[in-house]
DNA sequence: CATGAATGAGCTTTCATTCAT
DNA sequence: TATGAATGAAAGCTCATTCAT
């Protein structure tokens, strides 16, 4: 898995000033966000970033490499998040309680990342998506198995469930959430298990999926 | 939301015998399984199917219209599916674990189905899609909702849980298991979590799974 | 220019119910004045008519024949009315209003007609093309040329004008009055000349050619 | 009528060397003016004119705004002509004889850019048409009005006529002449009213428009 | 290094006409 | 004689990528 490896990003595009790769960077989440890969036009994007194609593929070898690094500089603000609350020092339950907060919280403020992420299976199969992929889903993988352990270790969670599958069933509890409050198609499908007012039940939301995800894995 | 309908086959395509419209369905359902919305060439299914460009369009109003068709007919059997195992006289748990031993089962069997639910997010949000997401969606929402009702009746499930949240959850873990069987990107994240003999390990995901639906709902 | 003569319709068409005949030369006609020869649609005018289109090639060789009949026949209805003008025992002056007057009325009534006929251009130059035109124009051609001379002859009209001539400039009026008062085209130029309220200028439109073409010829 | 405004080329075509402009504005005045708006083949202009057809969609929108852009240019062509004769400080009558030679002249000359005009009405009602067409006419309406008042001024012409009306009727046979100089169908119907020989005739023609005009016009 | 003009394959959709029934 | 399903060539337009300046 780890055997191929490839930067996403040319040595030309290290050596810009952080802030033209910012703009770079918020140009090209936008409009792969907004368009999906295969309708985000790359000559748009160079126009709105206030650059040259020509120096893009500079930057970039294609626009399979650009979208992807878009997507691996998101993973980095999502990825914070999971680092800010597991490794704390609270019970499980509340634990628990922040990361769906979170959840409700990035997806409407960073709803462009969640948006690119779903675009990530229209791009196909090549050996760098595989890399990219495996870097964000391991993440994932391994903290929230490190939490299911810990509570196992703290008694809080049934010794009979196994750390990665209920990692697994979280995870996907967690992405399914997020898509439902950042993809058009997903919120449709949101409110028609609850009902068009949506943004009125956070607390709700939050409370039934704490209560069924402690409830699922609790002693 | 029922406001807006209409067919999506035009009466031509009706008339076609049962052979001919078997298989253009099935050609339609690979090219797009396996292309994805954007991709998927009309010109190479037609083609495929014995027939001429013109005829398909004489079938269909546009190339959305067949591939929302495709979906429509995919969602049929998936629907047959739930509704051979959901009104089953059966303990909660039994209908779990019949529920996720399906998933697997067709997930594998009818993996380009899954593949082209997936795409429904690439075709933008038209009224026909919105009027197709509607019939899909409503129907597991219905349906899980009534299973956990009936649960709570029994006494199986515990009353402090609202019904429309809980087939919300429930259904977005089973549409993760269908994903995680059937796409490319989903089946590698399954493997990063639990490791790459997935296809040997049927029955502890079916066990674990069905353990941590069971004991998040039960009284 | 009178070598070469083929009907336009076949015998199949002829044999054909007065009902049947004039409900597919509406269909037709409409079809053809309001979405121009190249973008008229013989499957809708098919449909539109109540019959097949295998049934429209029994009776028509081509798209072009259908056209041209239609212009035949439109053709008669406003050769009729230069035969009921142009006869009259009437001064010259008395026959112009005549003219002028029926022009303004049938661009308006018959605009199908007239659109029609600007659309003979975009058919090409076949030998059928050349006959039909033969047929349409040779018409005014010689009843003007007959009206210029009757009024030399009975000195209202100057004798060092050529008829032919002055046939011609004069159909040049009409036919451009009756553009500009049936196509879109030429209404907009109408008015950019005239000003927004042509409708309410029939009075002054027609005073005021009268004017200029009696005095053009006037003895 | 002057509320909207766009430019028919893009930055892109100004930019390039003269000689390819003309050569693609040549290219696609000829296909045009040939083949008529709907046949003219976006393709076959690109290839003639030597470039590719992405070029050609760098330097226009659409098929309509080349076309509209070749109409453009030929009526600056057409206008310089007016504008050489009008202000002149002639007779009315030698300025007739004078526009009605440069009809002669030009229409065979420039027979191309007249059947162009005559395609304007195949291209629908755009308010880009709108905007061209209002550039076009109210040149001439507002220059032959002109030439009216000042012979009225003069005492060369009468003072009940309508300037605005009688340089309507003015441009109506003009127009009719270019057309019957340049365009296939309204030189055969020119043929049908004056014989075959049309282009010995011009001086015949010329003599007996100027007498038609001036007669009709002269106090 | 930066630029941005140029490329051209590729794709959806239309519609006059045919012909088996 | 009537039908209408089937045909398939044809055309406008897009856009990732290159490369001369």
């Amino acid at each position: 898995m780890e055997a191929y490896k490839r930067k996403l990003t040319k040595k030309t595009f290290d050596n810009l000033s952080d802030a033209k790769k910012l703009l770079i960077i918020q140009t090209a989440t936008h409009e792969f966000a907004s368009q999906g890969f295969d309708h985000a036009n790359i000559n748009t994007i160079a126009e709105k970033a206030g650059i040259s194609v020509g120096s893009l593929y500079k930057y970039f070898e294609s626009k399979q490499d650009l979208f992807l690094m878009t997507i691996h500089q998101g993973t980095e603000v999502l990825t914070n998040t999971l680092q800010s609350i597991i490794p704390a020092d609270k019970p499980f339950a509340e634990k628990c309680r922040d990361l769906i907060q979170a959840i409700q919280k990035t997806s409407r403020e960073q709803q462009q990342l969640i948006q690119l992420y779903s675009e990530l299976t229209s791009v196909g199969n090549s050996d760098l998506v595989k890399q990219l992929s495996y870097e964000i889903e391991s993440i994932s993988a391994s903290m929230y198995s490190e939490l299911i352990k810990e509570g196992q270790r703290k008694g809080e969670i049934r010794a009979d469930l196994d750390p990665a599958m209920m990692a697994f069933l979280m995870d996907n509890l967690f992405i399914s959430l997020q898509f439902s409050y950042s993809s058009e198609y997903y919120l449709q499908r949101f409110k028609i298990f609850l009902g068009d007012d949506i943004d009125d039940k956070d607390a709700f939301v939050l409370d039934q999926t704490v209560r069924f995800l402690t409830s699922a894995l609790k002693n």
